[in-house]
DNA sequence: TCTTTCATTGCAAAATTTGCAATATAAAAT
DNA sequence: ATTTTATATTGCAAATTTTGCAATGAAAGA
């Protein structure tokens, strides 16, 4: 019989139409999802999509599951709620660190719901530069950090995909210099660049210089993503910020978007140590996530799909 | 996350509020469907019935999970049905032995629903003596039998359970004699018996008069749960049957119900080889059996209940 | 008090699931 | 035309989970 989780794992596929990003976004290797769909398949006796390397296409009878799987699991959403399921007896700290950007965007939601299902548990939030977030958890006694996940994944940590989204390259508005010609045609090393201190966002940026091979002229270096939108807007320099930042910035009117850079995308998720996953508390957060997750992707799918065409 | 067949298992418990019987009906142990329960208490971080040995009391929050399964599921047979999972592959035919009563009380839905789903697939029916049966099923090429399970279930056979009643002592309203007094007041040894030829029927009358510590007077021995209802109304003795038999058969108006034997459960189930079972035809036709079997219970239920009262 | 009935747990065997690495194959890039 | 990239699938061994038996415990009934 079906398993609701599969069922789960399923709707995702239908929106990334991708076999091996949805099993990234699911926490599971593409072997293990691709033997999911076959037994999905074997327990329906058909076909649920087409799986072509062009991309997954959902069959008629794919369709019918999802519409059912995506009933199945909204009633699953009401019984949750409707079982009230607060853990009153949870009580205590648990200590999150993030940007101010992923304070605005996944914070408010996340308290939202984690305060109808533990009303107990008090939350503190810390905001500073994302690029710390991984050694903060490792270091001090965070229990969580909203964080872009470096290529190479630490193994001690257990983490939960929010949002995917590419990085851009901003200019100022300000007559500092133009910008509006085809960045290719000009050496990038002659304009001064806002370059983040550390962290994943400084490896892609390395990375795309590096890909250049034209090392910028780095005219200061920030710790906090938003001061990079900020330094920018000011005429000091073009940046690379991830989009998300530059979509919420207050100064976003006062810079150009130039590009988006190819293949730098940044993928934002939930962090907490193996360790201490098992604690009841950290756990009962860490499923919060799983279940809120999927409502922040949308915008990643239809980013995907524009980059794609 | 939640499996649809612990979904269907819960609803099951729901029904017979009772771990161990629900358990039989499932084809697990005890300890599973404890476990079982376990599990999905664990996922909901609720309890969903107190488990005592007086009985299964499911809590408020088990009423509405119970209700959240009963829509999945329905929605899932929905789903099914819209998959119009017709598997024109499959052809061939399937050969089913049973009595004339199962062919009466099962064989019409099942074939009915097998006919949705594999249109191409033909079935020979053979009636006969229930008794024979399961020898049927090793013996000669039938696929399936309808029988009733006996105490020691044979390990190379894989079923899924029917229904589940009681066996009854009826006698004639012929003036052969009279039975309307209280049967263990006087010896039944000395009344004619129509004794049922071998099976599992015969293993439970044998059972009964043992422990009366009276061997009964045979009057004679028939093949056939039916012709012994017959046989007894027509005046030839008293008799054993199962209720279902008595219940369906044409000269119910001509005996008497004198009681029903304690602890003499007849267990009928639709049973196969296991090795049969990978074929895919067979296979088609098991699960069928196991989504059907649910909604000839109920009976079950309500007679378990009246016994127990 | 003794027996019966029922649900739960330790434990070891069995079954399933998982990810890695290898394979295969189509599209894209050169 | 050939190489490279991107993607899905399979063999295989390891890890995890599930399962049933037998033992335990605990309440109800005789």
């Amino acid at each position: 019989m079906i398993d609701l989780k599969d069922a789960a794992t399923f709707l995702r596929l239908c929106e990334t139409a991708n076999l091996t990003r949805t099993a990234a976004l699911c926490n599971v290797s593409p072997s293990t999802l691709s033997r999911t769909l076959n037994k999905l398949e074997g327990i329906l006796h058909t076909k649920l999509c087409l799986r072509e390397k062009k991309g997954v296409f959902i069959t008629e009878a794919g369709h019918k599951f999802e519409s059912f799987a995506r009933k199945a699991l909204n009633e699953y959403a009401e019984l949750e709620a409707s079982l009230n399921n607060t853990v009153q007896s949870i009580s205590g700290i648990v200590k999150i660190y993030c940007s101010v950007t992923a304070s605005y965007l996944f914070i408010p939601r996340l308290l939202n719901e984690l305060h109808l299902i533990a009303p107990n548990l008090e939350i503190k939030l810390e905001t500073g530069d994302p690029a710390e977030a991984l050694d903060k958890l490792e270091g001090e006694d965070i229990d969580f950090v909203i964080s872009a996940l470096p290529n190479e994944i630490p193994d001690n940590i257990k983490y939960v995909d929010l949002v995917t989204f590419p990085l851009i390259l901003i200019s100022p508005k300000k007559p500092l210099f133009s910008c509006e010609t085809d960045l290719n045609s000009f050496d990038l090393s002659e304009v001064p660049f806002v370059m983040p201190e550390k962290g994943q966002l400084r490896n892609e940026v390395d990375k795309f210089f590096h890909s250049l091979e034209s090392p910028p002229h780095i005219y200061s270096e920030v710790a906090g993503h938003e001061a990079i939108v900020s330094l920018t807007a000011l005429g000091f320099g073009i940046s690379v910020v991830p989009r998300l930042v530059y979509d919420i910035s207050p100064f976003k009117n006062d810079v150009y978007v130039v590009k988006e850079l190819p293949w730098s995308n940044f993928r934002v998720a939930l962090c907490c140590l193996k360790n201490r996953a098992k604690l009841r508390s950290v756990k009962i957060i860490h499923d919060l996530a799983l279940r809120v997750a999927p409502s922040f992707t949308p915008d990643l799918t239809r980013r995907r799909t524009d980059l794609s065409s």
